[in-house]
DNA sequence: TAAAATTAAATTGTATGCAATTTAATTAAG
DNA sequence: CTTAATTAAATTGCATACAATTTAATTTTA
């Protein structure tokens, strides 16, 4: 078996289907004038009144390089403040506007609107959900202890 | 439960996944001066002896705005030719160099590496890779009845 | 068959990702 | 207490992705 053809690979339909998901979400986030990783950023943030720019790399496991012209962007959009912390000025400390906030609501349909394209049942997607989860928990760990 | 929580999303973990494999790789494709995507088109080159970009784009699910750029990347590093159709002079062309066909070779020890690096059993592997494939394909179907 | 529609790439513009470096602030060590 | 090491963001540079448009070639159709 050729393990370099493509019909061979595990990473290729995780990168495709990962594409094809982002794409699936975007008519969903134009209403809101969001991309996906801005959308993930919304969500860490409406979860958490405040996280540093660190904190919330660390939950979507996203570098400072990715992040600070990413909320840059939102700020823009007046979703977001981003201020030095007192205690500390090399942290920035980032929260939601009013504006930010009140997205939420603007959103709250967006996961089951999401969930109606995708072609599982609600026990396999929840599998599939774990599955996932799992891997990139266990990924992390295996790549960590280097 | 609440839907617009991190933790109750299915697509971050399947992009911070991706993002993870891609990493993965990339110190195993650095010793070939190639990225994950110029992987990708090496590996359908290896495969079929001559693709247009749009048979390309079919099979990565990428389109001529990505392709264009990256195939350009690739000929500039004598990898690959690119050349007008005869029959049809729309249509470009890609055939590997004598370079790329022997970079094959230093490519077979990857997916071993790689392996090596996902903490699953060749049974777990597999199965994933077969929800993958099926989601990918039936949510493919899924966007173009639409 | 000549105009209209379609198709394949390329181009343009914007938004990620990420490696590598830089800057500024804080902490650790001697 | 002062210097060295570390840390958090920002910056720089490069390579995807992808929407939208453009260009050139081919097909369709009236």
């Amino acid at each position: 078996m050729d393990l370099l053809k493509l019909e061979n690979q595990v990473c290729f339909p995780l990168y495709a289907l990962s594409r094809m998901m982002t794409a699936v979400y975007q008519p969903l986030l134009d209403e809101l004038n969001l991309t996906y990783p801005q959308y993930l950023v919304m969500m860490v943030l409406w979860e958490h009144r405040e996280l540093s720019v660190k904190d919330i790399g660390a939950k979507l496991l996203l570098d400072s390089g990715t992040l600070t012209p990413l909320l840059k962007r939102m700020q823009e959009k007046q979703l977001l403040k981003r201020t030095r912390s007192a205690g500390d000025e090399r942290v920035v400390l980032v929260t939601l506007t009013q504006t930010g906030l009140d997205l939420k609501t603007k959103a709250a349909h967006i996961p089951n609107a999401f969930r109606c394209h995708i072609p599982l049942g609600d026990h396999e997607l929840l599998a599939f959900k774990d599955t996932l989860t799992k891997l990139l928990t266990k990924t992390e760990t295996t790549i960590n202890n280097n």
